[in-house]
DNA sequence: GTTGAGCGTT
């Protein structure tokens, strides 16, 4: 299982993601897509936890948390098509 | 500023 976080800053790194997380269990993964073509930060990012427990619990409690001056979105990803 | 990649046979 995989999480998704959005409206990030654009100013964030995935150790800055990884950071955030790791508060709450092992983080296993953390993935900052950047766009294909101009390489620049999307505004939103993945992370796996190594315990689902701990993955459910942090995203309860960082959904809409201020984080960065914004308050960002976390949800359990949907794999990839 | 809201759901990731690559051009390859795991």
């Amino acid at each position: 299982m995989s999480i998704y976080v959005g409206n990030l800053s654009y100013d964030i790194s995935e150790n800055d993601l990884q950071s955030v997380f790791a508060d709450y269990g092992e983080v296993k993964r953390v993935y900052l897509p950047l766009d294909r073509e101009t390489k620049r930060k999307r505004g939103f990012g993945f992370v796996e936890m190594s315990n689902d427990d701990e993955e459910i619990k942090a995203i309860e409690t960082l959904d809409g948390a201020q984080w960065m001056g914004r308050q960002i979105k976390v949800n359990k990803a949907k794999p990839r098509d």
